[in-house]
DNA sequence: ATCTTTTTTCGTCCTACTGACGATAACCAC
DNA sequence: GTGGTTATCGTCAGTAGGACGAAAAAAGAT
């Protein structure tokens, strides 16, 4: 392996939580140039001993302050267009990483802020980089993966209610769905959810029944979102 | 950008076609250590200009000689791992090409010998690099996609009977399906497929209606392998 | 020419899942 | 207690899908 272009490899994340009823993402504010003072999504360079999804745990537990056994991570995908880093040759790969609510997190070395923002209140071309591109996608992934995996209990507590599970798919998907047929569909899938015996107290209305994350890793039959309205 | 870990980076390619009624994977001889004599996946380095899909795309090109416009390509995933090649720290970005029955692949530039193989005679380790993962995951992506998306078709010439199109079903996920649900399946999803308005002729038996891919990019609702048996 | 084989294509029955929505249960505030 | 709120259970109709019968349209054998 003589010759070969040097390549800058690096990791970006797109850390999504359910907050208030809205989908939030984990965002920092650039303090260095480029970009500077723009939004743009965690990240950093990968070691050079360092494996991919090592890296991007390492971030992540940087940027929340969370350990990181909690929630799910997985990669999204990588993207190396020649001119998307003014700097040089930099190919990040990009993680999704969904999480329960946290704490406000904490400012990193080289940024300036650290939020949780409004999936919502991002317009296009706001963020460094091709940042908005790999939001978009980090989206799209979670959207249809609430569909047929239980990924959405990674935005809940360990044990939670099932109107908690259905706030997650309604503030994800942007659509409202009926109570008593998320129920009956949640219940029923096998794997889905276990309940854990025990009922919330002190809120309004009837106590509801704990769940926690069941085994299945593939929902059958799947969750189905209305907005793909029918023929 | 003063110091940052120097990082080389390929692409790889998985690239599945369905021949004979086998699903079948192209694969290169390597000609050259390490790995010397063993098959692996076809790809190479990323040109420092060059963007990722293109670079996919040329070797896809490099390796079946046809021109690319033809069958579906998209990017798997990348893998990283510090140990993965003994040269040094490389890191691929592994792209999924599905493809029609094609002749012969030519040998390449730096391959002893490229073919297509059966997947079912490929057994674990006997792919250079990290390769069997790779192609364990574009497999495992192939058979999931033929569950929502109308990726089936790209196994197809442009026009195709319904009968062939249930071969490729059959081949990819390894199971029967009756002739007669699949037939009313595909027809009555809508996009799906397109009646060209043509039949074939001298075949055996009564001569089938050909069908073109339709225009959707996604099916609602979607062909269920029947491998995921019910509770 | 007729029969057999093969493959396509249409139709029927039955069960499972889903959306719409009524009804009841169990808490809190007053 | 009454009223408000939320959780949970049921009912009913429409739809999709698996199992399978049957007809249609060709090729080949006799």
């Amino acid at each position: 392996m003589a010759e070969f272009p040097p390549f800058a490899v690096t990791v970006d994340l797109v850390v999504l939580t359910v907050r208030a009823d809205e989908l939030c993402i984990l965002l920092v504010r650039r303090g260095v140039p480029p970009y500077q003072d723009r939004w743009a999504l965690p990240g950093g360079f990968v070691g050079f001993d360092e494996d991919l999804p090592d890296a991007a745990a390492r971030e992540l537990t940087e940027e929340t302050g969370v350990p990181e056994p909690i929630g799910h991570l997985e990669q999204l995908g990588t993207y190396g267009s020649p001119k998307r880093d003014p700097r040089g040759r930099v190919v990040t790969v990009a993680y999704l990483a969904l999480l329960p609510d946290l704490p406000p997190p904490v400012a990193g070395t080289d940024a300036a802020a650290a939020d949780w923002l409004p999936v919502s209140r991002i317009a296009d071309a706001q963020l460094a980089f091709d940042h908005d591109v790999i939001l978009a996608d980090g989206l799209e992934r979670a959207r249809a993966k609430l569909e047929y995996t239980p990924l959405a209990t990674a935005f809940c507590p360990p044990e939670f209610t099932i109107a908690r599970l259905r706030t997650v798919y309604e503030t994800v998907w942007g659509s409202r769905l009926d109570p008593r047929n998320f129920h009956r569909k949640v219940t029923s899938t096998p794997g889905f959810v276990a309940a854990a015996g025990r009922v919330t107290e002190g809120d309004r209305g009837r106590p509801a029944q704990l769940f926690r994350r069941g085994p299945a890793e593939l929902l059958h039959p799947p969750m189905l979102r209305p907005s793909v309205a029918r023929s």
